[in-house]
DNA sequence: TATTGTTATACTCTATAACTATA
DNA sequence: TATAGTTATAGAGTATAACAATA
């Protein structure tokens, strides 16, 4: 089988995209947490008071995409929601969320030792160059 | 704003990804067809015959999900269905399918050359090389 | 028994438009 | 006027289960 495909960064930056999804979102599983979820958990803990919409810019996600991510969140009780102004509420992680996110940390730790661990050593450095270049602007 | 994800490889693969996806499917918007759409018009191009089963191991794609996307291309006079046995049919592109494909090729080449043009020349080799110990497990 | 293609279904992710209330 | 959050909705992507026909 002829595959144009195989030779294509394009493709195979989808591909291994693919597959490390995959297997963050086999790790988080047992945490009942999505990755886009799990990345909320970590801003919030590292930015408490941050809003839905700075999450949302932070992320890259919509704001009416992110009130049904934020609402689960909070009706585990992961997340307690504070008044900033009329419009807009500080979000920060409750005990019960600072003990899942040391989980998440686990959990995204191993992950991302084990992404590391299957790049070639010298590869390493110039793929978080070439990663950071194409994700910038 | 703390933002501990930035510098998380497998994070920046996601976002680098998700970017370069979109890149591509404004590419293929004139075209009316989506990514996986695309591969598949290039995978039967280069191997006429090829079946729908054996498309979804290379694409990497569940069967029942393969369905819709080659009846779209059929139903747009795009690909002809040949009976190889009684249960599977050999894929082939129209003249319509190829001229289409030539149009597709334009539009892919133009973003993987875009791609590789964004990173910087002495990290290239290490990034696909980086990419592929990844994809292929 | 295993494989091909199909249908039905469901869940996630993403995108847009429109609404409210607040600044 | 612009921003924050919400609701509703629609389009894609992806997953499983079950079925008929065929090998």
């Amino acid at each position: 089988m002829i595959d144009p495909l195989k030779s294509l960064p394009g493709y195979a930056l989808r591909r291994a995209s693919a597959a490390m999804l995959g297997d963050l979102a086999t790790r988080l599983a047992p945490l009942d947490l999505r990755a886009t979820e799990a990345a909320i958990v970590v801003l919030i803990e590292a930015n408490p008071g941050i809003t839905q919409s700075e999450l949302c810019r932070a992320l890259d996600v919509q704001r009416a995409n992110m009130t049904p991510l934020i609402a689960r969140l909070d009706h585990r009780g992961l997340v307690a929601r504070t008044a900033v102004d009329g419009r807009s509420q500080g979000l920060a992680l409750t005990p019960a969320g600072l003990d899942l996110h040391r989980a998440v940390r686990v959990a995204m730790d191993a992950h991302e030792t084990g992404l590391v661990d299957r790049i070639p050593a010298p590869h390493r450095a110039a793929f978080m160059a070439a990663l950071a270049a194409l994700w910038g602007d």
